[in-house]
DNA sequence: ACACACCTGATAATGGTTCTCAATTCGAAT
DNA sequence: ATTCGAATTGAGAACCATTATCAGGTGTGT
């Protein structure tokens, strides 16, 4: 479980690097620009295919955010239980998003699965809307 | 709230078609093509620009189902759902859209608000997961 | 070291969506 | 009905994230 594929340096440096974010998402282009700019020589494709292997170990998650969006990604650790009911908020005035972690996110989903059927997955489920700073500002 | 600009030929038929689907949704690329197909002649720059505005109108809803594949929308009507808390999820494997009334969502709308400062907006708000029907063929 | 499967990276290709812009249409006021 | 400014249209180009291609490099087990 510990990785598809060969161990190869590139596969070291994306992993790194975003266990470095500590959380926190990135892009494909953020995180190939990132490395880069510390002087490591590696290609787009690259870095899309190594996300991919690492989205499928289950280390690294992927969100996809709107269409025609880039996905973010955000490393989540071995077995990433601790994130599992994580959820994204994005404001529809200014853009950001935020990760809320809270429980009651996590009896929603329990509701949603026994009352209505429904299991959702939290990695690709958006909440959109406004947040309280732009909220002040109107 | 009727319309965002004006009431364009186009924009009828759009929103028509869309109607006439009764809920089931449809890509962009499909839609121009059903329409053409009815003898109309239409560009599909405006079927997503009348699309877009049928969206922010709250008519018509947009979703995704994979990353890399085209949008779906459905008409939901006047008023976005006949209920306030009316939420959507779409199942990514069969791709139907399902209607959710629970006040346990509207709960979670104010725990959003209140706690974690961010106020959601259901009419844009999507839930993707699994639907039973789904995960027991599985 | 050897063989072979896998990986890399520059580039081209893909596909959905948005942009451009001249021509057309809309809506309200005349 | 006519006019005029503003909004819309449509064909194609542009855009952007992501994938595919492919010759050459690299990892792993023997």
């Amino acid at each position: 479980m510990a990785g598809t594929g060969y161990k190869t340096k590139q596969r070291m440096l994306v992993e790194d690097y975003l266990r470095g974010l500590k959380g926190t998402h990135i892009t494909a282009k953020a995180l190939c620009e990132g490395l880069q700019e510390r002087g490591v020589k590696i290609g787009a494709a690259t870095v899309y295919r190594q996300l991919d292997h690492l989205v499928e170990d289950g280390v690294v998650r992927k969100y996809l955010l709107g269409p025609g969006d880039a996905a973010c990604f955000a490393y989540v650790g071995q077995g990433g239980c601790e994130h599992e009911h994580c959820f994204h908020c994005v404001c529809t005035e200014c853009g950001r998003l935020y990760h809320v972690e809270c429980d009651d996110l996590a009896h929603i989903s329990e509701h949603l699965a026994h009352e209505h059927g429904f299991t959702i997955d939290p990695q690709r489920t958006v909440f959109y809307g406004i947040c309280d700073a732009c909220a002040g500002v109107r």
